[in-house]
DNA sequence: GCTACATACGTAATAACGTAACGCCAGGGC
DNA sequence: GCCCTGGCGTTACGTTATTACGTATGTAGC
């Protein structure tokens, strides 16, 4: 896997990255709708196309337990193994992290059951550093 | 943590619990709410509210990437560790399963993070052995 | 008994999330 | 030119989840 850079992005997709990054946090699609209204978006579906592709892309993941999407926290990033998530639930902030041998022991279950694994999602709900006993 | 049965459920929370388990898979809540109309349901939040109980005392999950529940697949049981799930995008099938050593790689991350974790969603996508090759 | 509180419930309305179906247009291969 | 593909715009619709309000029932304190 190289370092290379995104396929080239439509109008569409790029603005819908730069929203997801300018944020530097979770987006729900409607959200971006909304801050997109300026530039032309009329519809959802509009998000939602440029979304799909920008997930294909490994650029943006989706926050199942959100249902809102981040841009990957890895500059520039084209794609890399199965990322995890710790969402505080106190303020919103979401950490991405790659635990890799725990991804790993998951797939090694995966391979004894025979299970052609296709994508993976690691959800952690809690409350982090900054928002415990804030003083 | 015993093997005691369940808190006394409610009759609206006995009777969402009954239509999980008779199904065996998991089901939307609207699902259910169409299977508990002859029961007298009307509404989504019936089904809703008496899902929030089940899901608190661990007897029902939800699957984050399917917005649909699945009774737990411990009979009787009132609450374990974090479980994990596999869904077959071709049948539909989902496994539990309990990966604690993966469980617990995860949380020493949250640990030395300073994160206090409340909650853990595994979902892992993909096509079960049955339809892999199906001859 | 009576009040105060908590929990479950019923209903209506609405918000939030996501998709199907249609047609248009631009670009590339041949 | 002709066909194919991919992205786009719009309308309408389907699915998932919640807010707000009112009622009923049980129980603890007095």
């Amino acid at each position: 896997m190289s370092v290379e850079t995104h396929p080239e992005l439509t109008k569409n997709q790029a603005l819908v990255f730069g929203s997801l990054s300018d944020a530097g946090g979770p987006l729900t699609a409607y959200a971006i709708l909304d801050l997109l209204r300026d530039s032309g978006f009329r519809a959802p579906l509009q998000v939602y196309r440029a979304l799909d592709k920008l997930v294909e892309y490994g650029m943006v993941h989706r926050l199942e337990s959100l249902n809102a999407f981040v841009a990957c926290s890895h500059k520039g990033c084209s794609g890399h193994g199965t990322a995890a998530f710790a969402i505080c639930e106190k303020c919103g902030v979401v950490s991405e992290f790659t635990p890799d041998k725990a991804i790993s022991l998951l797939r090694e279950w995966t391979q004894s059951e025979g299970f052609q694994l296709s994508r993976t999602t690691i959800e952690l709900r809690g409350t982090c550093r900054q928002c415990t006993i804030p003083m």
